[in-house]
DNA sequence: TCCTAAATAGGAATAATTCTTATTTAAGAA
DNA sequence: TTCTTAAATAAGAATTATTCCTATTTAGGA
């Protein structure tokens, strides 16, 4: 009974070595919840790895980057942010608080598809597209919420 | 006979002092068409200003941002350019040519308005909102076309 | 022309990221 | 299981990006 073993599959699946690094630091983006930063993913493992080098986060997050085991998310800073979601979804970022919040619409999502369906775009091989909203937040201690 | 007399009038007009190194570091940002980082932007303006200093590059680019009178784009590296253009457009990002290119759809900006419009984000005052593609350039000599 | 607050140059300080190299380790082969 | 080796890591140096500090300069109003 390993509690790791989901992630372990992730790592070695996408062909990587799974080692105990890389194994606290793809569980940290998974759980942390935040859109992490390397900074606060290397706080997070050394709880659980304490003799793991900030070297070795910069490192991993962006191999599992390149494999597509998780996704960058640079803010409107500037920052580098990682995010364990896949799927199709924008995000908001409150530039008075740092925080990255997803959102997910079907709609939008087919509007933009569509778009980039029925126009050509040529000579670019599209790996993403993000929609990101930028603004503060006016109330620092409620949820932004979107409906 | 002024050739920085509408460029002066700009920054005149947001309240800020009228000083040499704003008006060629504007006019820069201006002329380039390519979306500028902080250090081309030194590289261009010490042609006309050779004592200028990076740091106030860096402080005015900033300051332009606060007033308005441009906009900053960050890369999907987390790398900072600035765009003199105001109006509603998409972005597309080179990976690897750090190229940015823009695009204009009356559609797309309408839909992504009206989504906005529709669905009400509470607690946030929004800046504004990108729509960026993220791909490799594949023949880095030919040009990238949307259409 | 004078005055003053704001802007700038220059460089130091800090922060963010990458690089280097000796050591350790995962995982396949024997 | 043990051996082998290429890959991964730790540690810290090096590099790059950005901000900060302060003495000097300057724009623009009085």
């Amino acid at each position: 009974m390993n509690k790791y073993a989901d992630i372990q599959a992730k790592i070695s699946d996408s062909g990587l070595k799974v080692t105990h690094q890389r194994t606290v630091i793809l569980e940290a983006v998974h759980n942390m919840n935040s859109h992490p930063s390397v900074e606060q993913i290397y706080d997070y493992v050394k709880e659980s790895c304490p003799s793991i080098s900030l070297g070795t986060v910069y490192k991993t997050a962006e191999t599992f980057v390149e494999k597509g085991l998780i996704a960058k998310v640079s803010t409107h800073e500037g920052h580098m942010r990682y995010d364990p979601k896949l799927d199709n979804h924008g995000h908001i970022y409150c530039t008075n608080t740092a925080e990255i919040v997803d959102y997910y619409d079907e709609e939008l999502n087919e509007v933009i598809i569509n778009f980039f369906k029925k126009k050509k775009v040529s000579n670019l091989k599209i790996k993403n597209i993000t929609l990101q909203i930028n603004g503060d937040k006016i109330d620092p201690d409620k949820e932004i919420s979107i409906k």
